[in-house]
DNA sequence: AATATAAAAGTATTATTTACTTTTAAAGCA
DNA sequence: TGCTTTAAAAGTAAATAATACTTTTATATT
């Protein structure tokens, strides 16, 4: 142990965690990853994914380290969103979390790895009620991820490769619930010049086919203002 | 001391610190609270108002705790802004700390209390190197203001109770460093009907005087969508 | 009474959003 | 072969909002 000036304040140091709230997109359907807990108190019950932040370690590396751990991933997007810390939000104790969410490829991910932890896809709707304020967190969480998509076009993390423009629109109404009208939304985006159509179609949802598209390379400083007016 | 069922986890206690980024609005200008540090390392240089979280304290109450002091206010304005923890920004100490902005009127404030705290109020162009990462934390609570003023008229907090529009428009000049329109300011805010007009007029500034507004009572769920799309 | 000032109101142009309609390309039949 | 069906893709017109200005107004000062 290296030697810290602070010692002298030891009365004053915390239990401090991370808590993931883990999106992903399959089936037309934005999908959230939960755990049973492996420890007391609410052992069994559903709960976000979680961690003790290590000494030596910032918040960030202790949230992909146990991200790592479960999904086995190693280029995993991550923003923080807010800290709780409430000492009654935990009935085991006063622990201070700082929240974290994860954009993940579901097809991606090691699901053998995921049946050993307890974890479980849920839609929004099907979420069943979680430990202590992890429903809030769920919440801020959305809040947060609504606010991103309103400032820049999500899905390089959720969405494959290529994908059709019908295919975001439905990741944004599954992010907003609501029903984004294909025309305007279509012209929106393009407008936006972030995506590159291929020549390739997807043919399996209309006779006339849909082109595929890609991210473009991330441009610095390519959103400033927000893109939909009144998204949220 | 309560019992604590995480008492096996000890080891994994860390310190957590709170600090404050406060603005204040004078003269014109945007201000930004900053005072000379008390303890070691870097004793006597410029920094943010910070303290210990302690036991059975959320970290908000820690802010507040910390600026009651300081300040003898009670009801100050305060929002999170995010959590830093790499364990190499304190050279003193691995120190997580939780980021929160204040907003307070500078003639509330008891001038004595600041004095006695090394404390002085700089221009966003004067701030002064801080300690450690304060100057990010600065600039990050200063993005943090443009937003939530994006989405609401802000100012409850930093005008006085009656105002003239042209000072509310200063303060947003100030808030995004840019000039708006003073006609089109004026639509735009008097649209939201946020803002109740007084008979009363500041015939400092002109001859024609300038009506005295002030806010109305806050609305629950207001403002959905961003005011201004191109302020940021 | 004339002048000067910034407030307040007004206006015209352009851009964006919204709610639609029409056209299109290709598959699957008759 | 050519008709039908489908959702994609393109197009359109009206409403709303943003922007860059100009004009009018109320009142203290000269």
């Amino acid at each position: 142990m290296n030697t810290n000036i602070y010692d002298q304040y030891q009365e004053n140091k915390r239990f401090v965690s991370v808590d993931c709230v883990i999106f992903g997109y399959e089936e037309e359907k934005l999908k959230l990853l939960v755990f049973q807990r492996a420890i007391e108190p609410a052992k069994g019950e559903w709960s976000l994914l979680g961690g003790w932040v290590n000494h030596n370690e910032s918040t960030e590396d202790a949230a992909r380290r146990v991200l790592n751990k479960l999904t086995g991933l190693q280029d995993i997007f991550l923003e923080q969103v807010h800290t709780f810390s409430d000492p009654e939000r935990d009935p085991g104790g006063s622990v201070i979390t700082v929240e974290y969410y994860a954009l993940i490829k579901i097809d991606e991910k090691a699901s053998n790895l995921l049946e050993d932890y307890g974890a479980k896809w849920y839609t929004l709707e099907e979420l069943p009620p979680l430990i202590f304020d992890h429903n809030i967190l769920v919440e801020k969480a959305l809040e947060r991820l609504r606010l991103r998509s309103s400032y820049e076009i999500i899905g390089r993390k959720l969405l494959p490769e290529k994908f059709t423009i019908t295919r975001l629109r439905n990741l944004y109404d599954q992010i907003f619930q609501k029903q984004f009208d294909p025309g305007n939304f279509r012209k929106k985006i393009l407008s936006l010049k972030v995506l590159e159509r291929l020549e390739e179609k997807d043919m399996s949802e209309s006779k006339k086919g849909a082109y595929y598209f890609k991210f473009k390379p991330k441009q610095e400083g390519e959103f400033n203002h927000p893109i939909f007016k009144r998204s949220i």
